[in-house]
DNA sequence: TCCTTGTTTTAGACAAGCCTAAAAATATTT
DNA sequence: AAATATTTTTAGGCTTGTCTAAAACAAGGA
């Protein structure tokens, strides 16, 4: 079965949205994160649900299906190889290769994406600690915990953003926080859930909880 | 001036075909490269000539003009360089490679082609010989002549390959033919314009003219 | 010159993916 | 439970790039 460009995008945005594949996503919100119209994505549901490639029922949703989520995940995996390729080999900063990456997911050739993995190491993470999927779509999480989480007093080191948006990536360069920073939590203040942080040698910076929930650690 | 997947496919015929800029190339030439209809064609040539890319009257072929030219060039270029890395990082043979490429040459990102083109090294050539456009859009031509042009007793060193279709390359490969083999003209058979040729040490193989027009040689 | 042959263009139509505006369904408030 | 607000779907339409069939044009032979 054919799978366009535009239909992958969906694909990825149901699957990252429904994460478990019995959640389901709202039109309005893939709109949203895909810059379309809700009328646009009611059409297009429909297409993929005749495909077999989600679940959808009429004002109720949409979920992603087996093969849909077999898809999304080979999207996801050249996704991320190809960040890794720009990061490792072409020396561009992990906040330029996300935009790029999204044109070079596309391209179908298996080989191509075999000798790449090859070529890069068969790594298992991105540049930004996301676990890249194998050929047979099954990822190794390391496992960890969302700075948000951390108790005051408590240290550990970056494995992870979670938000791989040119802005967020940016403003984390600016506060030194990279995958394998140090950072210990100074003090956690209640009123507007955000935190004081340490990383590395820096003097504090406070962070809002928006931030930190993007901010994976371990101990 | 937003250029289309399509239309940049459309500009790089035109210019391969057209070579210098003022030979005309006719609307069933481009259909049968592009491998559709007439009727496409002649819409989409008008298309392009309204944008300034190209020179066309009616029922009088089309030529590409400066600025088609100087678009297509890139693409070439783009093309040429996935080629290099495919190739020299990748390990995938050269009759492989150009299918791949011409996918990746339309992805637009002038930072990445930047840092692609000093990962690789600035090539001059492609894997088949073909000289790469520089950013600007130049090319240093070698010297070479066609191979058919050659004498019977002169020999030389293969640099560049017109021709980069699956089929040759795999018809050149199983001859050893390859860039930097030497080859020896052994006798010209006048009947029917083939030649008997040895390769490096190998034994004499007979090749059609179809065959000698499409590889370069400096003696 | 006229007629035949082959090429090129026009006409009308279609699929993909999107849009806006209006209608229908669901959710929330009162 | 009714009224209001929000979300979602339908309806109709647009653009890009394609197609087939028919008409227009060009070029060569009689």
């Amino acid at each position: 079965m054919r799978i366009s460009y535009t239909e992958e995008n969906y694909l990825k945005a149901i699957y990252q949205q429904g994460k478990d594949g019995h959640t389901t996503v709202s039109t309005n919100t893939l709109a949203t994160t895909l810059h379309t119209s809700p009328a646009a994505v009611t059409d297009m549901v429909q297409k993929l649900h005749e495909k077999g490639l989600v679940a959808y029922q009429k004002y109720q949703g949409v979920s992603i299906s087996a093969t849909g989520k077999a898809h999304a995940l080979q999207t996801i995996r050249k996704h991320l190889l190809w960040e890794v390729f720009l990061v490792d080999k072409l020396k561009l900063g992990w906040e330029e290769v996300h935009e790029i990456a999204e044109y070079l997911e596309h391209i179908q050739a298996p080989l191509l994406i075999q000798r790449l993995d090859d070529f890069l190491g068969n790594p298992a993470y991105s540049p930004h600690g996301t676990p890249i999927p194998n050929a047979q779509g099954k990822t190794t999480h390391k496992a960890s915990s969302v700075l948000t989480s951390m108790k005051a007093g408590s240290s550990g080191l970056v494995v992870a953003i979670k938000d791989d948006s040119p802005p967020f990536l940016q403003y984390l360069s600016k506060r030194n926080i990279y995958l394998g920073a140090t950072i210990r939590v100074v003090e956690k203040i209640p009123f507007d859930q955000s935190m004081e942080i340490s990383v590395d040698r820096w003097p504090k910076v406070n962070i809002s909880q928006k931030v930190s929930d993007n901010i994976l650690i371990v101990p």
